[in-house]
DNA sequence: TCAATTTATTGAAACGTTAAAATAGACTTT
DNA sequence: AAAGTCTATTTTAACGTTTCAATAAATTGA
C-alpha cells in the first residue's frame, strides 16, 4: 500500500477540490457534465480505484461478507462457497473466506476477525464441535446480520437455509427397505448437530412406519470423516452382524463403511447395503455407485446469500418463517440395489 | 454497521484520552501499567473489537490477502484455498476469495476488486482464456505483492509456484511405454497456458528418447472440463483407431475419456490406457483406478502463502530464481497397467 | 529552591472518503 | 438596481485509528 492514487491527487491535477471530484464520480448532478467527463476520463486514464476501506469507514457501510465454514476443500463447502460467491459479486460485494478446521475455538476467532473486518454481513455452518451459539451474539447484537446454513444452532433466532434432511433419509430408508433391506443401522453425525438429529429422525420414523423395530444400538454417533466411517463401520458389525444395510450421515462416512466393507470382503449391495449423503463427484463413480442425497451445496450457497443480502438492504423476506429448505434430491444408484 | 464500540467510546467512559487508550491496548510502555490493565478489561468486557478498516487506512497497511481462482469447487483449487488460509490464518491475515469463472474479464474486474480493498498481497492462477498479464501490472505497478500458482503467465516477473509438470509427463509417459503402450495421445488444455506447454513437451521428450515417432495431430488442446475431455477421446478415436493410450493434461478431462470409453465399450486398461493430473479424490475411486499425479495443491497453497507474507514483509526470500517448484508424486493404479 | 529530568497523559493531525452547509457568480424578475 | 433564484464549486466536519509533538505533574539534583 502507498502507491495509490487518491481523491486528492486527482483534484490537484485538475485543479478542483476533492469534494468535486469525489461527486464527479459519482455522477452527481450537481456537477457540470464538463467537470464530470474531465473527471473520470482522468481518473480512468491514471488508474484511480476508489479505497473501499476509507468509503466503508465513512459510510459506516461495507462491501465484503463474511463465509465461516469447517472445511474448505470439501465438495459440499467449497460449493456453497461458490453459490455464495456468484450471488455477491454480482451486487459488488467481496467474500472473505475463513475456515474453522471443524474446531470451536477457531470459529470463536473467524468470527472476531469478521467483526474487526467490519463486514456487512456473516453466512456460516458450524464446526461438529460447536455446541452453543453463544459466539454467535457478539455478531447478531451488533446488527450484523447472520444466515446459518446446513450445520445451523437451534438456539439462534437467525434465517438458516438447510435441507429437508428429515423427508430424505425417511424417503432413502423407505428405499432401502422396499429393496428387501431389513437390519439398517445409521452412522450418524455427532449428537448434538441438527443434521444429526434430523437425519436419525428420518431414519427412526422410516422404521416405525414400516414396522420395523427400533434399536437404539444401530444408530452409531461418529464424527464426520472418511475414517470414521470405516471404523463406525467396523463396531457396527462386529456388535450386529445381522446388518443388511448402513445408512450414513455423508458421503465421506458412507466411503469409508465402503473401504472396511471392501477390505473384509462383505459385498457392497448384496450382503450389506450403503447409503451416502451430499453426492460428491466420487458417489457416482465408485464402485458400485452409490445411492445418495444431493444436497445442491451450490444452490444453498446462492440462496444464503440472497437471503443475507435482503438483511443487508433491510428488504423484507418473502417467507413465513426464517428456516427456508432447500429440496435434495435422492439419487439411487447400485449400492442400494438388493440382488 | 453503525452499533460498533470505538476507542472514544472507551476513552469517555474510563476518563482518559482516546490516544492513551488507543496506546495502552497496545500495551505501549508508555502507559502506566494500572492504566494499561484497567483500559485492557473494559475493552474486554465491552467486546471491544478494533476497526480494521480504520487501522488499515491509518496504517497504510491491510490484514488481507486476494486469491483469484478459476473455479472454487474444484479440488485442486479448493486445496490450494485451503492451504493459504491455514499459512495467512496463523499470521492474523484474512482471506478475500474472487473467482474469474474461467473468463479473462471477470478475473480483470477481480482484480480491480482486490485493488479497491487495498488488499496486502495477491495469489492467482489464471482463468484459461487469460492469454496476457496486462492486467496484473495494475497491482505490480502498485507495489501489491503477487504469487502466481499451477497456472502462471511467463511475462510476467512475479514469484510462481508451480508443479514439476514436465517431469511428471516424462516420467508417465515413459512408465505408459513401459507398461507396453505404443501410440499415445495426449490431450491437452488451452495451448497458451503454462501448463499444457509443460506438460506437451514432457510428453514429447518421452516419446523422442524412446524412439517413438512424434504425430502432431496426436496432441490435441481442448479445455479443461470433463465434456472436453468427452469430445476429445471421441475426436482422437475416430481419427486415430490405433491410439492405444490417452494422457490427458488433468483429472475431469480424463474423467471424460473415462466415459467416452465405457460409452463405446473400449476397456480401459487394456486396450486404451487412460491417466490424469491432480489426483482428484475420484481418481482412487474410479473404476479402474487412474494413474495421476498429485499435485498437492495444499502444499502449493501454503508455498504461496508463505512466499507472499515474506513479500509483504520485506523478508528476503531464500531462493535462486523467482520460480518455486512443488514436486509432485506420479501415483500409478490400474488405468495404465496393460494386461 | 529552582532548574532539569522523568513519567504519564493529552492534543492535534493525518489516512481517503462523503455530504451537509456555505459561498460565489451568473442570470432572472420586478 | 435590489432581491431572488439557479448553477457550480468549495469548505468543513466526520468516520476510527495511530503517532508526533506538546503539556503537566512528580521526582531528582545541586
Amino acid at each position: 500500500m502507498g502507491k495509490n492514487l487518491t481523491l486528492k491527487d486527482l483534484a490537484q491535477k485538475l485543479g478542483l477540490s476533492i469534494s468535486t471530484v469525489s461527486r464527479a464520480l459519482q455522477n452527481n448532478p450537481a456537477i457540470n457534465d464538463d467537470t464530470r467527463l474531465r473527471v473520470n476520463k482522468l481518473a480512468k486514464n491514471l488508474g484511480y480505484y476508489p479505497d473501499a476501506l476509507a468509503k466503508s469507514l465513512k459510510n459506516k457501510k461495507s462491501y465484503t461478507i463474511g463465509v465461516i465454514v469447517p472445511e474448505i476443500s470439501h465438495f459440499f463447502f467449497s460449493s456453497v462457497i461458490d453459490g455464495i460467491e456468484d450471488v455477491t459479486y454480482k451486487d459488488g460485494y467481496a467474500i472473505m473466506v475463513t475456515k474453522s478446521n471443524e474446531d470451536f475455538e477457531r470459529e470463536v476467532l473467524n468470527l472476531e476477525s469478521l467483526i474487526s473486518n467490519r463486514v456487512a454481513g456473516v453466512i456460516a455452518s458450524i464446526s461438529q464441535n460447536t455446541k452453543v451459539g453463544k459466539h454467535f451474539n457478539n455478531i447478531i447484537n451488533r446488527g450484523i446480520p447472520l444466515v446459518l446454513f446446513d450445520r445451523v444452532l437451534d438456539d439462534l433466532d437467525v434465517h438458516k437455509i438447510v435441507g429437508d434432511d428429515f423427508k430424505k433419509v425417511y424417503e432413502m430408508v423407505n428405499h432401502l427397505i422396499d429393496s428387501g433391506y431389513q437390519n439398517i443401522a445409521y452412522l450418524a453425525g455427532p449428537s448434538h448437530l441438527n443434521i444429526t438429529m434430523n437425519r436419525v429422525a428420518g431414519y427412526k420414523k422410516a422404521l416405525i412406519d414400516n414396522d420395523i423395530e427400533l434399536m437404539d444400538g444401530l444408530i452409531m454417533n461418529v464424527n464426520l470423516n472418511e475414517d470414521d466411517g470405516f471404523e463406525g463401520a467396523k463396531t457396527l458389525i462386529r456388535e450386529f452382524p445381522k446388518i443388511d444395510a448402513i445408512c450414513c450421515v455423508n458421503d465421506p462416512v458412507a466411503l469409508g463403511v465402503y473401504k472396511y466393507l471392501n477390505k473384509v470382503g462383505i459385498k457392497i449391495p448384496d450382503k450389506v447395503g450403503v447409503t451416502g449423503f451430499s453426492n460428491n463427484p466420487s458417489a457416482e463413480i465408485i464402485n458400485p455407485p452409490m445411492t445418495t442425497v444431493d444436497q445442491q451445496g451450490y444452490k444453498m450457497g446462492r440462496k444464503a446469500a440472497k437471503i443475507l443480502l435482503q438483511k443487508i438492504n433491510n428488504e423484507s423476506i418473502d417467507s413465513l418463517d426464517k428456516t427456508h429448505i432447500i429440496d435434495g434430491k435422492l439419487i439411487i444408484r447400485d449400492s442400494s440395489k438388493k440382488k
